[in-house]
DNA sequence: ATCATATACTTAGCGTAGCTAACTAACTAT
DNA sequence: ATAGTTAGTTAGCTACGCTAAGTATATGAT
């Protein structure tokens, strides 16, 4: 099961490295792309991620040019990131060719074969303490993305 | 599904993480821990990396302590790399410690939910285009670590 | 109003891990 | 002998994770 959940991945991911984008800074992006704007903070939180990390890959999207920096009206210490056209048109493709990737492969299965694989999704992400989000028709990438918009300001670790 | 995956590994790499080994050298450490001695060449094959990366990986687990060096007696532009009793011994409580939360995990689900499982591993092996190597049992970090026995004995001539 | 503390982000520096290109040493074949 | 091949290493690049420490801003208590 292990071995199948690493293939499965690497499999999925080469979809992504025809975006010329990388997978960390990819994962970053689609949080912006299908959540809306996101402060720094807010997106090392969401990609589980240290703060400095998220800076480098925020440094690293933008010098591609796909999002761009905002401030904040009322607290200047708040960066907002929000995603460029050209990341938002980047990042559904890759998501295009991903999904079209999976139905692909689901499509050479029998009916009660994909029904064995959306029980046996349910099953890993009950164990794993997920809530169960996506189904096999869902939205693949944005984990986390849209979570949190009331907690955001409650807690940062800072150690 | 994809969703899963990702948290199933990220479950279980937390295990892996006691080990104080990174995950890849742990990978490769388990090829020769499980596969028996191998040079640079068949490690870097068996786990999908170029040669100046395994060479790398080797160097930081010799200096571990994991695994030590042996020239070949009749090609000495070969390395065989066997584990040491420590790497052995790191790698197998670490494999112990990660089947034992597997074996948590599954525990708590029904024969029927196992029975899901293992049927969904098989579809996707299949996908993947692997042999379904591995069932729920079965041993799993070694991927890829037996083959090419044959292949071994086919250069190698008696000057 | 001031001062201490907390927060948001950045900078600096380290380790790991992937790559290609170029190199050495050794083996193979002609 | 020599030309080509193979095994491994070295050098140098990018990326991505971290902690520690620094800067700027906001907030709360006195």
């Amino acid at each position: 099961m292990h071995s199948a959940a690493i293939h499965l991945l690497r499999r999925l991911r080469k979809q992504d490295d025809a975006t010329g984008v990388t997978p960390a800074r990819l994962s970053a992006l689609s949080v912006v792309v299908f959540g809306g704007p996101k402060t720094i903070g807010q997106l090392a939180s969401a990609e589980q991620v240290s703060a400095p990390t998220m800076t480098r890959l925020v440094v690293g999207m933008q010098r591609d040019g796909l999002v761009k920096r905002e401030r904040d009206a009322n607290d200047a210490r708040l960066i907002w990131i929000r995603a460029t056209p050209k990341g938002d048109r980047i990042l559904r493709e890759g998501r295009r060719r991903r999904v079209a990737e999976l139905a692909r492969d689901l499509s050479a299965l029998s009916d009660a074969e994909v029904e064995h694989l959306t029980r046996a999704t349910e099953i890993i992400e009950r164990i794993t303490g997920r809530a169960a989000s996506a189904s096999l028709g869902a939205t693949p990438l944005p984990e986390g993305a849209s979570r949190d918009a009331s907690r955001d300001r409650a807690r940062r670790r800072t150690r």
